[in-house]
RNA sequence: GCCGGGAUGGCGGAACGGUAGACGCGACGGACUCAAAAUCCGUUGUCCGAAAGGGCGUGUGGGUUCGAAUCCCACUCCCGGUACCA
């Protein structure tokens, strides 16, 4: 009988989902493991990086399952967001219809993994059973002083009316329309993340990875310091914040940030033009760009001047675009002396750079002398009455310099001690269609009111038109935008929507109980599953996603919201105290499957040039087209959905491909679209509008699930991911072919029975498999099944076990793959006479007596160099290792008849000679 | 720019500070076949050598150590994030 993928994985997978063998049901009796992996957006089809995600997670979470666990694995959909609404504009479909469509392709090639999902958990952050609650939670924090309104930045684009994600903006130009994008204020919707911004420090509950946790706590960004308040010629106070105030008597300029509100008082007349275009040009720069320190330090003075309040000396104010608006107050003092960016300002454009540290025990430098900042420790001079306090590294009030001026700023009432964060509120308003509505409206000329519970949810309207450049939809929909308030007066709708990461802040709650109408979650079932014990994702969300749902749970836990899950717990004997406190216990994020290097197509492109901007009348892919051959020859570097760029002799072009151009692939017969045009790919995430997407559909065709998956896990290592090899799948098919071969063939015990070194080896990979899968070790786990299959298949042709002990280690062997390859291993099982499914089934136990080596490879060193290898007993001691070494011919030659200066030895591996 | 990660044979990757290259892919040689595929056996970091054996080798340059792919310092390049892609 021949290994069919094709027979019986659809076969298995039918019965698992007829016998509901991965319904996962409250059970107080067996602990509980929940496991979470990243739910997808509905991007069109399931690609290779979906299936390096899930894999491994729900290999890991059948494990847990024999193991003991009681496991809930559920699955859903994060399904709003700026691809529907793309193709809403761009090919005038519903985002509703665009977005369900998907699921349900993307579903149907889920079921194709045999994965053990409960799908009676699945959650759509679309439907309105989702965003109901969605709407309820910013209601909840509105009514907490969580949510807020004001002003912040956004991508304008003037041409199109609209707001612009920064996705979308490419060097301050629309990326597909090539018009100019500029930095705009408009009234937004936030939420008050930094309220937690000490707690999402403290990572003592859970268990994630250190880089992660490092890359938070460097986002959040905590500096101590102090507020200054400084005055404007004008009388306006400036507040500025520093880490540094015990340098504020080498203050000798301040900048502002070129948004900055007081900038419009401080300009004089004479300076108006300059600033007024500086202004303008910062406009046009997104924060990278502003902050990247290589530059040439750019700034322009704005006339006006301040007092430091210190020591009442008259300073010259200046903006300048490495200062931004979002951070601090908006605003710094500058000390050029003391800072190497100031420094370099100041020398850029001639001011004054005053040293207030004197250096220990070396000459304090002065202009025009001092050719970088001075940064390290001193005694404060020039400082007034802090003149001789030690300035150290320490950070706030550790240094006592910066104490001493803190104490001093609070006495005088011109300053006050402070902590700053980089962090900023979580902006959540953004102006589209495709997301959950904003349950607010708006009364009169300023007031503003929520939606009432019961009429809940705010639907989004079905009957919307969608045009290019139109901006959010919503603000053109009359029988959405018209409401009355509470009082029955004519009122106005929120035309924003919710960030995505509103959704996926909760969705591990909503999988609990997807179809509950009491609340978003049963306490009942939080109250046994809470809280994730695994969660498993993509590394590229370790700091937005992450620290949302953090400040989501947070919220929550302080709103109340888990209060009745708490009572249910403690009826059951649990100790809900810090349960609620982080949403995600363990933590392990995988790297990414890239794409395939390839050259991107040489294009013709025919068409009305309107300077770097084509609109194609016909595209045709010729490898060997010239300059002349049509309006626009070159390689296709770029293309997103309908729009290409072009490198041509002289340039970027950008073609768009409109609906029913003629598109010519001579490679490829028939009909041919604008979606099968590839880009210029260098090794680089794999994404849809990339076009260099592996589609699993066609591997499992070929090779099975089981084969894909085994590969998946087998050939990367999983918390770095890499490039897409397609070659190596067949290490995978071989793999599972022989474990087949071997659990189908009849086993012969041969005359000389010697079990010792097989069932060693089945022990030792029983430990292997195990502790790799503890660690999210999937390569090697692999690695470990085909070497004991290897043994195995050297165990059937000599006949060295019993017919018993063969038919052990075989099962093992299937026992172990199972997480793996869960379909395979449930066939052979059942072939082999058992009725139950392997998947039911205890992870086995390793025996360390079998599993223990009676003799090793001894290394002997000569001053670090392996000289010789001794087989000796792996009980050996450490004299005895040294005679067995010194007494190696090899060593004697390298001995020379001398002793050796030192000897180290590490039984039974390793003795070093040092001679 | 800033934050985080990475770099090991032709390729993916193994390797408690202790035998570098497990396990695979590919390649090469052989068996089977009319032939090919599949399968099976063998070889495979590199250089010198008939062999025994030896030299060199984990991005680059330094350092610590009896011993460094692994720890430290300085760099180069690549990947992810950078707050409206998800």
């Amino acid at each position: 009988m021949d290994y069919r993928p094709g027979e019986i994985e659809p076969k298995w997978q039918g019965r698992w989902e007829a016998d509901g063998l991965y319904r996962s049901r409250v059970d107080w009796d067996k602990p509980k493991h929940y496991a979470v992996t990243m739910l997808p957006y509905p991007s069109g089809d399931l690609h290779i990086g979906h299936w390096f995600a899930m894999t491994p997670s729900d290999a890991r979470a059948r494990y847990m399952r024999m193991k003991g666990f009681n496991v809930l694995f559920p699955m859903g959909f994060d399904a709003f967001g700026l691809p529907a609404e793309n193709a809403a504009v761009q090919r005038n479909i519903p985002p509703a219809k665009w977005t369900f469509d998907n699921i349900a392709t993307m579903k149907k090639q889920m079921l194709t993994m045999g994965m053990m999902f409960d799908w009676e958990r699945e959650a759509i952050s679309c439907t309105p059973a989702y965003y109901r609650w969605t709407e309820w939670f910013f209601k909840r924090f509105y009514e907490a002083g969580l949510a807020y309104r004001r002003e912040a930045v956004v991508n304008w684009s003037p041409s199109l009316q609209t707001v612009l994600a920064n996705e979308q903006v490419i060097d301050g130009k629309d990326e597909r329309t090539g018009q100019p994008v500029v930095q705009k204020m408009m009234e937004q919707w936030f939420f008050a993340m930094t309220k937690y911004a000490d707690e999402y420090l403290d990572f003592s509950r859970v268990d994630w990875p250190d880089p992660i946790r490092i890359m938070q706590t460097n986002w959040i960004g905590r500096s101590e310091g102090a507020n200054v308040v400084f005055t404007t010629d004008g009388g306006d106070e400036l507040e500025v914040f520093t880490t540094r105030p015990d340098t504020l008597w080498g203050a000798t300029f301040m900048v502002l940030a070129p948004e900055h509100p007081a900038v419009e008082a401080l300009m004089t007349e004479d300076q108006r033009d300059e600033v007024e275009a500086y202004r303008r040009q910062t406009a046009g720069r997104t924060e990278v760009q502003r902050m990247e320190a290589e530059r040439e330090k750019t700034g322009v003075f704005t006339g006006g001047y301040a007092i430091n309040p210190v020591n009442r000396e008259r300073i010259p104010v200046w903006i300048a675009d490495y200062v931004l608006l979002t951070y601090g107050s908006g605003a710094i003092m500058a000390v050029p002396a003391h800072d190497q960016r100031d420094f370099e300002f100041a020398r850029q454009f001639g001011l004054s750079i005053v040293p207030v540290i004197h250096p220990e025990g070396e000459t304090l430098l002065i202009e025009p002398d001092m050719e970088e900042s001075f940064v390290g420790p001193g005694k404060m001079v020039n400082s007034g009455p802090i003149d001789g306090v030690p300035a150290n590294l320490e950070k706030g009030r550790k240094n006592p310099s910066v104490a001493a001026a803190i104490d001093w700023l609070e006495s005088e009432g011109v300053g006050s001690e402070a902590i700053n964060y980089r962090l900023r509120d979580w902006l959540i308003s953004r102006q589209r269609f495709w997301g959950a509505p904003i349950p607010a409206i708006y009364v009169g000329s300023n007031g503003i009111e929520m939606v009432s519970d019961d009429d809940l949810p705010v639907l989004l309207p079905e009957d919307v038109e969608f045009t290019s450049g139109g901006g959010n939809a919503l603000t053109r929909h009359e029988a959405f935008l018209n409401t009355t308030d509470s009082a029955g007066e004519p009122a106005r709708r929120e035309t924003d929507t919710m960030d995505t990461f509103m959704c996926s802040s909760w969705y591990q709650y909503r999988y609990l109980s997807p179809r509950y109408d009491q609340a978003p979650f049963d306490p009942e079932e939080a109250a046994y599953w809470l809280p994730v014990d695994t969660y498993t994702g993509g590394s590229e969300h370790a700091v937005l996603h992450l620290l949302y749902t953090r400040f989501f749970t947070k919220a929550m836990r302080d709103l109340g919201m888990f209060d009745d899950t708490a009572e249910v717990m403690r009826a059951h004997g649990r100790d809900p105290s810090g349960l609620f406190d982080e949403p995600l216990s363990l933590l392990r994020s995988q790297g990414q499957i890239l794409g395939e290097e390839q050259e991107g197509d040489r294009i013709v492109a025919d068409g009305q040039l309107d300077g770097a901007f084509l609109i194609a009348s016909r595209v045709l892919v010729d490898s060997d087209a010239v300059a002349g051959d049509g309006s626009v020859v070159g390689e296709i570097m770029r293309r997103t959905e309908n729009v290409l760029q072009v490198r041509t002799g002289d340039g970027m072009v950008t073609v768009e491909v409109p609906e029913g151009c003629p598109v010519e692939i001579p490679t490829i017969a028939g009909d041919n679209d604008v979606n099968q045009l590839r880009a210029h790919l260098e090794v680089q995430r794999m994404s849809k509008s990339r076009g260099n997407v592996v589609e699993p559909g066609a591997l499992v065709a070929q090779y099975g699930a089981d084969t894909v998956r085994t590969y998946l896990m087998f050939a990367y290592e999983w918390q770095k991911g890499g490039p897409w090899d397609s070659r190596g799948i067949l290490g995978a098919q071989r793999f599972l072919e022989d474990v087949w071969k071997l659990a189908t063939n009849d086993y012969t015990p041969g005359t000389a029975i010697d079990e010792a070194d097989s069932l060693r080896a089945v022990h030792q990979t029983i430990e292997k498999v195990g502790r790799d899968f503890e660690v999210f070790k999937w390569n090697t786990a692999v690695a470990a099944l085909m070497k004991l299959k290897n043994t195995l298949a050297d165990t059937m042709a000599a006949g060295t076990v019993s017919a018993e002990t063969w038919d052990a280690s075989m099962e093992t062997l299937l026992l172990l793959l199972a997480p793996i390859a869960p379909h395979i291993t449930e066939e052979l099982w059942h072939e082999r006479g058992h009725s139950e499914s392997i998947h039911l089934q205890s992870w086995p136990e390793a025996d360390p007596e079998m599993a223990r080596e009676d003799s090793v490879t001894m290394v002997v060193q000569v001053n670090g160099k392996v000289r010789d290898r001794i087989e000796v007993d792996a009980e050996i001691d450490e004299t005895d290792a040294i005679e067995l070494a010194l007494a190696s011919q090899r060593v004697q030659v390298y001995l020379d008849g001398g002793e050796p200066k030192k000897v180290i030895a590490r039984p039974p591996n390793l003795v070093n000679v040092v001679v």
